[in-house]
DNA sequence: CAAGGTAGGTGTACGGCGTACACCTGTCAA
DNA sequence: TTGACAGGTGTACGCCGTACACCTACCTTG
């Protein structure tokens, strides 16, 4: 029995099999508790086993991306330039809500990972090929929607970012907002409980990030579509009209 | 002599001292090559002095995001919303291209910083007070904006973020795009190419960071617009109106 | 079947990090 | 004069990434 398990923690190691375990434990601990030695652990082996499947740490981190980015639906094929692209972010997005450090990993990064920049090509393609998009306003719109391509806003300091800097849902309430704080930034108190009601006085269940995040990427979409219609190139003025 | 650099060495450390000088650091050498025995030296003095006037190294990185939005110019007060709003969000643009490391800091920390929140609070009062938002349509709004109220998109692996990463301005010129990546990323060598020229075939000289972040910022108060100007709510739809 | 190259796990060690904790010292109030 | 206290010091601990030498089990080739 004790060679069985021993069997079993000396099944090879693999570079597939070290990322896997790498995304499983920034998934479960946080991305900041990723460190060489307690991957190792996981895996049963001695921290520099890991080296002879990952260069270093920042190797590691860019496959842990690719695994990430490899969990994005490929685009559909039978809709419009602008449903192909809403669903394709739209599945990134919950690409990234499984793995809530990735946005992280992804903005810490210094260089595109080829997974990332096979899936903005992609994205670029969609653009291009689908919806007649000039070359020139791609490349804006490619700015424009910004980090919303890989499925995240900036969110910032949300309970998912959180989340990705410290382990797994956090048992404790989003509470609206602290009475301490609500009287420094009346507006921001006002805001965080108007969630979808308008009466400010109803302390909302917090806001709906779901919500939010295709509200933005539709006004976006919907600019987009006009400026497509219009027939937009930036020889004509420098910002898009109105 | 020696004693007189004895006595600018012994100029006393302050909270300011110690901020400052981090923040100078981390633009010279990068936010990944501050840590608090680097800092000590640069102010001459051994690192557990540093602990007097910050509690740990958290709480230092939050102090020098506040040293950088303090450089965010105030409101103007004599405009419609969009142009007080847009102003503003450029000021916040400069401060941080002043600070490469800060886009990134901002986005690791997990809680916004007061300085943070009265810079947002004070974004949606102007949202409130001069454009006549609703809670509702600001709090969608703010959302929708995401960084770029903090100053910067998504702008993923460009020069800037790689310079706050290690240190500034990298001499290597930019290149448009590395000719093997072209042939595995067609369209996104076509985009890189295609800064503001629409024909593709024209190698430009990468593109304009300053124009992408307007373009998507106009975009968006655009399409801001138009919502309030139609007096939109969320109890009326899901999305956006086109 | 023997020889030896090679892929992959091991052990040790180094330099760097954040920071806890005990200590010292100069200044100022009582 | 005393003694509290603010603020700089020194030492030490446990963590980190990873260089480097090693060992061992397997596969290829003669």
């Amino acid at each position: 029995m004790a060679e069985q398990v021993e069997t079993l923690r000396r099944t090879p190691l693999s570079r597939d099999r070290v990322l896997r375990a790498a995304v499983a434990l920034a998934d479960e601990a946080g991305i900041e508790s990723l460190s060489m030695r307690k991957l190792a652990q996981d895996l049963g082996v001695v921290p520099m086993a890991l080296y002879k499947h990952v260069a270093n740490k920042d190797e590691l981190l860019d496959g842990m991306i690719d695994v990430v980015v490899g969990e994005i639906d490929p685009p559909v094929s039978d809709a419009d330039w602008k449903r192909v692209v809403r669903r394709r972010i739209l599945s990134a997005r919950e690409a990234l809500l499984r793995h809530p450090w990735a946005p992280i990993a992804i903005e810490t990064r210094n260089q595109a990972t080829p997974a990332i920049l096979g899936y903005l090509n992609s994205m670029v393609g969609i653009l291009r090929d689908r919806g007649g998009f000039s070359t020139d306003l791609a490349h804006h719109v490619m700015h424009a929607m910004g980090s919303r391509m890989l499925g995240f806003s900036q969110e910032l300091f949300d309970d998912a970012r959180r989340a990705g800097r410290s382990g797994p849902a956090d048992p404790e309430p989003p509470a609206g907002f602290p009475a301490e704080a609500a009287a420094a930034f009346p507006h921001l108190a006002a805001i965080a409980g108007a969630a979808s009601h308008d009466d400010a006085s109803v302390v909302g269940p917090g806001c709906d990030d779901q919500f939010e995040f295709e509200f933005a990427l539709d006004l976006l979409l919907d600019g987009i579509e006009r400026l497509r219609q219009q027939g937009w190139t930036s020889h004509v003025g420098t910002q898009p009209p109105a």
